[in-house]
DNA sequence: TACTTTGTCCTTTTT
DNA sequence: GGACAAAGTA
């Protein structure tokens, strides 16, 4: 077992083998951040700087943190499980189960997921009579979000007006209602650890003297509250070891901040800065073409890819009639590339949005060319899933609320609407769950759940999720849905998924819940299951930029990239959005190794209406000299001629649109007093003429041009 | 109470 | 075009 050291280029070595002290490594794409990271901490044990015990890492998916602990294993003679490697998340579960009486959480404390607690404040605000109008249940769940991500508890949000105020009363008995129910939403996690650690020194102290290193993976990802989380972990005596990209930071709308790269460096006082530029990914057509699109952003720490490959052909453009055109010719290229002896899994299909696979999807379908759309629905996330653990959530603990209301009357059995709405007052009325308040009512369900918690007491967790199912009727209802046969296949891949579960997970981790139930019900809620049918065949590989990121494939279609797509209209209002869409397609021409093509239609059905799309500002910004266009560049022949009666508000035309005392809707501007923003909308002329200004957190303001002084910036 | 029809809204996603 | 929720009907 060798750390293979002299396989490593400088920076990479300077990296692995950094001094005890804070460090920052900007690691381009392809320039091997993974294998730093897993060098780095076999290198601090082999090298003896610090037990295994004393190491800390953190990534933000499972998919991740399973990798790295697997490559530490390959490197290190040692038992992976005394590292701590896990997901933000995870590491947050683990300390609080350890130490849920300290935090006010009961032992058998259940995670919700974003759909759970959506269904949660939905009940809050119904209960509460809130007018949904005023407060969407969607927006009140970002905004609680939101707070418990800067750390920012109902008392202490800042009150700007009515709406905020109301906002911050409902955030306040959102609160109450998770803890009585004894449930904790994601953000949470990371919260109350963070409070834990916080208020309790000896505990800090403690965590501080242990974790003597801590590796950050994906840094430029990281939130506030997870930011002030590794402060606080770190101590006096720790060192953080963090590893980003910041033209890779795609994430800002789920509550990322780029910010804390910069931050990390002069707050820990980093002396140590190393950048990763090699790429040993890509040709350099394509990382030449990545360098310039991305050097139009602004805020930039600053770094250049370079490769010793050679430059390899040029980007292939290609512009169509339609989306199916566009399609048609996907279909085409990609037939081509499987002639010349291309494995379809090295071919990698991107979009902007999900909706635009369908079409895609459509065409390779009737050309027989198999293909595998990622994302979507996950195993865990499935209706039917769902529901059976909403049973077994029961079995668990009667009082889950959410886990109640999911399946009282599902399968159907005549516990209606009005029956619950009393069920519900009651337990308002009394402070009780709904499971304590159903005394006398919905006495089918009542009995069918006591008698299951009997029956599956004291066997094993594979048998209690088979008991369960079989008992939930929930089999014999899909048996009468025309769909539901692979409904009811995965409710047997869920007691398949509970054996695997008790079989890997074998040595209770450090912090792993004694009951097995309540862990394979942690299991679920933290790792949505990348689980799908079709794995191992050789297949187009189909999805978003997001979550293309960190794969790489010798071939890479973007589609789509046309202005209000891709960048998306939304994030032409949004302050430094459009960077953002920026970074984003950075991302996607950094996937490539071999060969690249970008495509964009002229129209394109998107709501169900026909859009005129004009290509992407993102094409032009890409040197030409880089690409070759398999159709005349920027065609001024127009296929159709647009039909605006049917398009409303079409989102080029008003990029397009008319200058307002010198401003434009989308443009930069800096204020005085509110700092910088983005113009949103705009009326008037002449000395009337006034802007609508996103200033980010300093909110939304009407200025007039004549008296505001903006600056275009 | 349970199923069917109509109306509204549309990014990106992991935990 | 499709998901979801509210309103309408048996």
């Amino acid at each position: 077992m060798s750390l293979h050291l002299e396989y490593l280029n400088p920076e990479q070595l300077a990296a692995v083998t950094a001094p005890d002290e804070h460090a920052l490594i900007l690691a381009g794409a392809g320039s091997g951040k993974t294998r730093v990271l897993t060098t780095r901490i076999a290198w601090l044990v082999k090298s003896g700087r610090v037990a295994p015990s004393g190491i800390l890492a953190v990534t933000f998916t499972n998919k991740a943190a399973r990798e790295m602990l697997t490559r530490v294993s390959a490197m290190l003679p040692v038992n992976p499980r005394g590292l701590w490697i896990g997901t933000f998340h995870g590491l947050a579960n683990r300390m609080l189960r350890m130490h849920h009486r300290e935090v006010g959480l009961p032992a058998t404390f259940t995670i919700v997921d974003s759909q759970d607690q959506l269904a949660a404040i939905k009940r809050l605000l119904k209960g509460m009579n809130v007018d949904e109008e005023r407060f969407p249940a969607r927006e009140l769940m970002y905004f609680i979000s939101g707070q418990k991500e800067e750390g920012v508890r109902p008392r202490e949000v800042r009150i700007t007006d009515e709406m905020t105020k109301g906002y911050a009363d409902l955030y306040a008995a959102y609160e109450e209602q998770c803890q009585r129910e004894g449930v904790v939403d994601f953000a949470e996690l990371l919260l109350r650890c963070f409070e834990l650690l916080s208020r309790n020194e000896i505990l800090r102290d403690h965590y501080s003297q242990r974790f003597r290193h801590i590796l950050v993976d994906e840094f430029q990802d990281t939130n506030r509250l997870q930011y002030r989380w590794l402060k606080l972990l770190a101590g006096r005596s720790s060192f953080i070891f963090a590893v980003g990209d910041d033209d890779q930071s795609i994430y800002r709308f789920r509550g990322a901040n780029v910010g804390n790269m910069a931050d990390f460096e002069r707050d820990f006082n980093v002396r140590k800065v190393v950048r990763l530029e090699q790429n040993y990914r890509s040709h350099g057509n394509i990382l030449d073409a990545a360098n310039a699109l991305i050097s139009n952003n602004r805020n930039r720490l600053g770094k250049n890819l370079w490769t010793s490959a050679g430059q390899g052909e040029p980007l292939r453009v290609f512009e169509g009639e339609s989306d199916n055109d566009e399609a048609r010719w996907l279909v085409e290229e990609v037939q081509a590339l499987v002639r010349d002896g291309t494995r379809l899994s090295h071919v990698g299909v991107l979009y902007r949005s999900n909706a635009q696979s369908r079409v895609l999807e459509h065409a390779l379908f009737s050309h027989a060319i198999p293909y595998r759309v990622y994302g979507g629905q996950r195993f865990f996330e499935r209706a039917e899933v769902k529901h059976a653990l909403a049973y077994l959530r029961l079995v668990a603990s009667p009082d889950d609320d959410n886990a109640f209301l999911r399946v009282v009357n599902f399968p159907t059995r005549g516990i209606g609407a009005r029956t619950i709405e009393q069920v519900q007052d009651t337990a308002r009325q009394n402070s009780l769950s709904l499971f304590k308040a159903a005394e006398g009512k919905a006495v089918v369900f009542k009995k069918l759940i006591e008698d299951l918690r009997a029956e599956v007491q004291g066997l094993p967790l594979p048998e209690v999720v088979e008991v369960t199912v079989a008992r939930s009727g929930l089999i014999e209802h899909y048996k009468t849905e025309r769909e539901g046969a692979e409904r009811i296949q995965n409710l047997e891949e869920l007691v398949n998924a509970a054996t695997a579960f008790v079989q890997e997970e074998r040595v209770p981790e450090e912090g792993e819940p004694a009951d097995p139930l309540t862990a394979f019900l942690t299991h679920a809620a933290l790792e949505a299951g990348e689980h799908q049918a079709g794995d191992g065949q050789d297949a187009l590989q189909m999805m978003t930029v997001h979550s293309a990121k960190g794969l790489e494939f010798d071939v890479v279609f973007i589609t789509g990239l046309e202005e209000g797509l891709f960048p998306h209209e939304q994030s032409i209002t949004e302050l430094d959005g459009l960077e953002e869409e920026r970074r984003l397609a950075y991302v996607a021409i950094t996937r490539a190794r071999h060969r690249l093509y970008l495509s964009h239609a002229q129209t394109r059905m998107l709501h169900g209406q026909t859009r005129y799309n004009i290509p992407s500002r993102f094409l032009e910004e890409i040197p030409q000299a880089l690409m070759k266009w398999l159709t005349p560049r920027f065609s001024k022949k127009r296929a159709f001629e647009p039909d605006f009666s049917r398009t409303k508000e079409a989102f080029p035309l008003k990029r397009q649109s008319r200058d307002i005392g010198g401003f434009r809707i989308g443009q930069n501007v800096m204020h005085s007093k509110f700092g910088p923003g983005v113009i949103v909308d705009a009326e008037g002329q002449g000395t009337d003429a006034r802007v609508q200004v996103n200033f980010g957190n300093q909110g939304l303001k009407w200025l007039a041009v004549s008296v505001a002084k903006l600056q275009a910036a």
